[in-house]
RNA sequence: GGGCGGUUAGCUCAGUUGGUUAGAGCGUCGGUCUCACAUACCGAAGGUCAUGUGUUCAAAUCACAUACCGCCCA
């Protein structure tokens, strides 16, 4: 006898499985095996802070592959690592130090990225113990870091190539500056949002004349840097100004008036100010028509010397005082109400400025061209598949990545300036400048040895974009890179498609020369009740350590998978997860109950098994089947609602329960066999009753997938039996007779299925709390009638209405009478004999048999009260 | 402005090639501590499947349009 207590606890049996399976390096792959491998790399998480329960999401469908993959037969790697972030790490040190009442420039460079190290350690900690908590199955001794030694190499080594190639240059064009954390971002690390703003139209009078030129813009503060105006040539209204000059406000300065077609006409008042420094269209505009670029902003968006007396004022103070200025000289000829795209940080939300700039670019064009193709041709599979247009989108439109970044947490940029030869003003001279893994020793060019390294580090997407394969020893030809690479599947969110996921895959092709993964599974956002994503920064998501603490990983893993929508994001509430808790204890009992059943001695034969096993198995089957195809096109949670509802309404709500009256070795074999299907999503509970029952192995982990079991027997009887029992429990309901009353019930029905009732005369009983059961056909008590296919039933009521009984007969004639006709009507419809399939047709004959049998039966019925 | 997704019971969601009387969980109501589980069991109430038009023998399901919500891009 297993010792059992009534109710499931997880707290210290999921601390215990969890050493076991570390202990006996269940996670950690061996490269040598025959077995066919499958290989995740976690999407890394950030050492920034604690996770949220977007990454239980994340992992837990990816432990869920992986450990449905290992029972299936293959040498699983899910490969553990972490991301230095460096934009979003250096924001919450740099708030820490702030705290304290410093910056990081009190620290100075070395200092500073020591704390942020202490950090990083830190969380990365933090981070371990959130993932091993959850009971996710990652391989501990190859975790990686970013920003490690080994890495870094990596990254440089990538650098240097791209640049030797001619993919990475340097340029000074408009890119998008943060003025808070004061670095250049990629335009993907911007996010924009409409909001209310406004559009100020401003003259700019005319040289020689007293006409003046009106611009409509909604950065007033801008034309600081304005070096021209320009409209089209088609614009009649303007073409007598072409080539004239114009006095820009404020400043005194006479500016070109230009034409460019490109100029719409229909915008504001058809005449473009042009801000050459601060507006990337301007900048184009300004390149071809040979304009002066004029820069008037400091790094941290106040405005510089070279707008006279706004001189360190902030951009917005600065705008406040234009207008008035204007107002009072006459030249703001209106203001309207206007609705402006604002571009922010996604780290610290501040208001980005679009700025020039030297930085360093890498040439997208070429390295997209073959990652559409290998999207296209299948190569890479996307799941769901409407992410491809998405995935498309951006490849076709791809443009150049500014991968500088002036931050001193991150891989600091292999460029070597020479002090005696590189002139910095000179923007495309390449004179001075030295590439290189390591520091040159003397300058290629005039020999001197006074060198000093670029003071810019690298985005971090930089080098996350070769984590498939420089986690595996890339470029050197490791085992583990033979082995494990290219991965299988990569499952992360659909928020870092263009970031990550598209940068991964042109990373591979250029790289290694293969794609780094064959599939790629998006996920839903899991966002907060307000519909917030849940965001380290935000703190907005529960510590899901705290959530397991309460509830019990597996409850937390299975509980969120079942209420994840398919297609749109999770709103999540903590009571919805409560769900899974109460779902482990269903477990837990039903195994308990087994347990109590077993008989000793007994051992499972196919051969030789129940109506009742052969129902349960039958079902069992179809459940598999299932389980296989949504796992085939990545439906995780698809499956996790089967499980629910085949554990519970089916295995414990009927099987459990003619178990109890019957009791088979079947139901232990059963159990096994869920208990493996279960354990990828819920790796804990499964392990403890695995271990309880002692099967076979020494951990469910190093169970196989099971296969359909074969049977024979056809348990359609147990179906008609289930629906008998229905039935009756219905019309207990309906007439309000209490669970303690015992009804007698007189089962009126012929061959196979008299003889199949008579035998399960106790699994009747009990299920529908008969006290009697009779045979045949019933005399004249007052009765309620049950009328099946091949089963009619009645239930003797004794001093009860039978007014209720007669009206709801009657209704049930009603709907049948209406149903028949339809089935009728269809089938004498020409059209539909000849364009159904004969499938639908016999299905449709068969149900209009089952309904006129079942009429009849009920209008006999009606006849007899 | 372009694109993607959503709109099904009071709430959160299933409903995958169009074909039984549209399902589940939570909540509500009624009844049970029935020897696995009260984290449970039995039953009930509750839906013009956003709206409109169309295709079809047949539409929650397909097409088009409209409205509202969410997101992405410009």
């Amino acid at each position: 006898m297993i010792e059992f207590p009534t109710r499931y606890d997880p707290g210290g049996i999921e601390k215990k499985w969890y050493r076991f399976w570390m202990e006996s390096k269940f996670f950690t792959p061996d490269a040598s095996s025959k077995k066919p491998p499958y290989t995740i790399m976690i999407p890394l998480p950030n050492v920034t802070g604690r996770l949220t329960l977007g990454h239980v999401l994340n992992n837990s469908l990816q432990d869920i592959l992986i450990r449905y993959k290992k029972l299936s037969g293959h040498e699983t790697l899910w490969l553990m690592g972490m991301d230095h972030a460096g934009i979003a790490t250096q924001v919450v040190v740099e708030e820490k130090l702030r705290s304290q009442g410093m910056t990081k420039e009190d620290l100075g460079r070395e200092k500073f990225i020591e704390e942020v190290w202490k950090w990083k350690e830190e969380y990365a900690k933090i981070i371990r113990g959130q993932l091993q908590k959850a009971g996710y199955s990652l391989d501990w001794s190859r975790e990686q870091f970013t920003l490690s030694e080994n890495y870094s190499k990596k990254v440089i080594k990538v650098f240097v190539d791209l640049y030797n190639r001619g993919l990475i240059y340097r340029g000074e064009y408009i890119i998008n500056w943060c003025p808070r954390c004061l670095t250049a971002l990629s335009d993907e690390q911007v996010e924009t949002e409409e909001k209310p703003g406004k559009l100020y139209y401003i003259k700019y009078p005319v040289v020689g004349s007293d006409e003046s030129i009106t611009v409509a813009t909604t950065r007033p503060e801008t034309m600081l840097g304005d070096t021209a105006v320009c409209v089209n040539p088609q614009d009649k209204r303007y073409r007598r100004f072409i080539g004239r000059r114009a006095i820009l406000p404020i400043m005194e300065r006479e500016i070109q008036i230009i034409s460019d077609e490109y100029v719409d006409p229909e915008f504001g008042t058809g005449a473009l100010k042009v801000t050459p420094a601060h507006d990337p269209f301007d900048f184009e505009l300004a390149k071809k028509h040979k304009l002066e670029f004029i820069d008037i902003m400091n790094p941290d968006g106040t405005l510089n010397a070279l707008t006279r007396g706004f001189n360190g004022q902030d951009r917005y103070e600065a705008r406040k005082q234009i207008i008035e200025q204007l107002k009072r000289s006459g030249l703001l000829e209106k203001v309207e109400k206007y609705k402006l795209p604002l571009s922010k940080c996604e780290r610290c939300d501040t208001a980005i400025e679009p700025r020039i700039s030297k930085q360093w670019f890498v040439r997208m064009k070429p390295l997209a061209e073959p990652a559409l193709k290998v999207v296209k041709g299948n190569k890479v599979r996307i799941f769901p598949k409407r992410w491809v247009n998405l995935y498309n989108y951006w490849m076709e439109n791809v443009r150049d990545w500014c991968i500088s970044r002036q931050l001193w947490w991150g891989h600091r940029i292999p460029v070597y300036y020479c002090n005696s030869c590189y002139d910095p003003d000179s923007a495309d001279s390449e004179q001075g400048i030295m590439v290189s893994e390591a520091k040159p020793a003397r300058c290629t060019n005039c020999g001197s040895n006074e060198i000093y390294q670029d003071e810019d580090v690298l985005d971090t997407w930089f080098s996350s974009w070769l984590w498939p394969f420089a986690t595996l020893g890339w470029p050197d030809d490791s085992k583990d890179y033979r082995r494990f690479y290219p991965t299988q599947t990569l499952v992360t969110g659909w928020d870092i498609i263009y970031l990550w996921v598209a940068r991964m895959i042109m990373a591979g092709l250029e790289f290694t020369k293969t794609v780094p993964f064959t599939n790629v599974m998006f996920h839903v956002m899991v966002r907060d009740e307000k519909g917030r994503k849940m965001s380290k920064s935000l703190g907005n998501s529960p510590d899901p350590a705290n959530l397991i603490e309460k509830y019990g990983a597996d409850a937390l893993r299975f509980g969120l998978l079942l209420i994840t929508p398919r297609e749109q994001d999770v709103l999540f509430r903590e009571n919805s997860i409560d769900v899974g808790r109460k779902f482990c204890n269903k477990l837990w009992n039903a195994a308990r109950l087994i347990s109590m059943t077993l008989e000793q001695g007994e051992a499972f034969d196919p051969k030789k098994i129940s109506l009742y096993d052969a129902w349960i198995i039958e079902r069992f089957n179809l459940l598999l089947m299932k389980i296989q195809g949504h796992f085939n096109s990545f439906e995780i949670n698809a499956i996790t609602r089967e499980l629910y509802d085949f554990v519970w309404h089916t295995f414990c709500d009927w099987y459990l329960e003619f178990l109890k009256i019957k009791p088979s070795p079947a139901a232990r074999h059963l159990l096994k066999q869920l208990l493996i299907v279960l354990h990828p999503f819920m790796p804990f509970v499964t392990e403890e009753l695995y271990q309880k029952f002692g099967f076979s192995q020494k951990s469910i982990m190093l169970e196989t997938w099971p296969d359909e079991i074969p049977i024979t027997n056809k348990a359609a009887q147990v179906d008609q039996l289930v629906r008998l029992i229905e039935e009756i429990r219905n019309v207990r309901g309906i007439f309000n007779i209490g669970v303690k009353d015992k009804i007698t019930v007189i089962i009126d029905t012929k061959d196979d299925m008299a003889v199949f009732l008579k035998e399960n005369e106790d699994t009747i009983k009990r299920l529908s709390g008969a006290g009697d059961v009779k045979y045949g056909p019933p005399g004249k008590e007052s009765l309620a009638s049950i009328i099946l296919p091949e089963i009619e039933c009645y239930v003797i009521l004794s001093g009860i209405d039978l007014a209720r009984e007669k009206e709801r007969l009657h209704n049930e004639v009603d709907f049948l009478t209406k149903r028949i006709d339809e089935i009728k009507h269809r089938l004498n419809n020409p059209s539909y004999v000849n364009k159904a399939s004969e499938i639908t047709r016999q299905k449709e004959k068969e149900r209009l048999e089952t309904f006129l049998k079942k009429k009849e039966g009920i209008q006999k019925a009606m006849k007899r009260i």
